[in-house]
DNA sequence: AACACGGGGCA
DNA sequence: TGCCCAGTGTT
């Protein structure tokens, strides 16, 4: 883009012309340019937080059909939202929308980007997105798909935030804003990609900088992660894969999804300390070992020794509870011992 | 500004 | 295996 703004009107058609040929069509783009259902913006502008398009698409649906509007979505247990939320992540989304759905069904549905940015969950982000499709404010959006397109059309190795935010706030049309932010969304999901972009199919490549460098991919640089952390730690199943005592997890880490018994293994101490204590907080006997999962969560590995128990608190139903990837690994221990004694016998 | 927060897809 | 994904809230 070098800068010239001289440029950025001829940027900007090429992209919407581009966007009104190419662009996706996604089931929460449903009523006019700048005037979508605000309820399925939303609901699909969390679920897409940090989550990928097709997969955000399965549970979208589910959700809607579940929850059809906020109305329903606020009248609902959060243990079934969770429940419908489970396996998709990071599900402090899933408790700030059904907050929000409180708070909208009191105060009804906001109108503005500074009245969906007061909604817990909504972020910079999310309030331009609903803004902007929903309400045809014009704000532009800044995703990690803006941050890479507008990186490598300036040929930006380091792009800050707000250096992506006072580009995209440049790029964006005015008269389309949700057609604007829709378009480079969509062309850095399916042109502009992370790793080999299509820089053939690129509707802007005659003004991209990285294009020009040669290599389009290094822009923008990677980013530093911190290190996984290595966890140890030790599971009680009592009961069967079927009826078991489930524990509702506090905290941030899962919070709010139920799971098996847990105690961490800390420090230098052994296996069957940690045991130990999980067998004397919840006054049961533990009779054998099922085995060990393992789970890797972004930021941790977790490596998960379940054994079996007897005694305890009362079992509840596991089919109808919300269970994170890791629980669903240890409980299928039971049913891989169940075949093995079959096996033997 | 730096972390914590899930889980899966893809090279 | 490592990187990234329509980010947000907390410290």
């Amino acid at each position: 883009m070098k800068g010239a703004a001289s440029t950025l009107p001829a940027v900007r058609a090429a992209l919407l012309a581009w966007f009104d040929r190419e662009g996706r069509d996604l089931p929460w783009r449903v009523g006019p340019e700048g005037g979508r259902d605000p309820y399925r913006v939303w609901v699909s502008e969390v679920l897409l937080q940090q989550t990928q398009v097709a997969r955000g698409r399965v549970y979208f649906e589910r959700f809607l059909e579940a929850f059809p509007t906020v109305q329903a979505l606020a009248d609902t247990p959060i243990e079934a939202v969770l429940k419908a939320w489970e396996g998709c992540g990071y599900y402090a989304r899933a408790r700030n929308l059904h907050r929000a759905a409180g708070v909208i069904v009191r105060g009804g549905m906001p109108t503005t980007y500074d009245g969906w940015r007061a909604l817990p969950g909504v972020g910079p982000y999310t309030a331009a997105a609903v803004a902007s499709l929903a309400c045809g404010e014009a704000r532009a959006v800044n995703d990690g798909n803006v941050r890479r397109v507008l990186a490598r059309l300036c040929g930006e190795r380091q792009p800050s935030a707000a250096w992506v935010q006072a580009r995209a706030d440049d790029l964006l049309d005015p008269a389309r804003p949700g057609a604007c932010n829709e378009a480079v969304m969509d062309l850095g999901a399916t042109v502009c990609t992370p790793k080999a972009p299509k820089c053939g199919a690129c509707p802007v490549s005659a003004w991209c900088a990285a294009l020009g460098s040669g290599e389009p991919a290094a822009f923008p640089a990677p980013k530093v992660r911190a290190a996984v952390r290595e966890v140890r730690a030790v599971a009680l199943l009592l009961g069967d894969a079927r009826e078991a005592v489930l524990e509702r997890r506090e905290g941030t880490l899962l919070g709010g999804l139920m799971g098996l018994p847990t105690e961490e293994v800390v420090g230098g101490e052994a296996e069957r300390d940690a045991l130990a204590r999980l067998a004397t907080r919840l006054g049961a006997a533990v009779t054998g070992e099922l085995g060990t999962v393992t789970h890797g969560m972004t930021h941790r590995r977790v490596s998960l020794t379940v054994y079996a128990g007897t005694g305890g608190p009362p079992r509840t139903w596991v089919e109808g509870a919300a269970l994170a990837r890791l629980d669903h690994k240890a409980l299928a221990l039971w049913d891989a011992r169940q075949a093995s004694l079959f096996a033997h016998a």
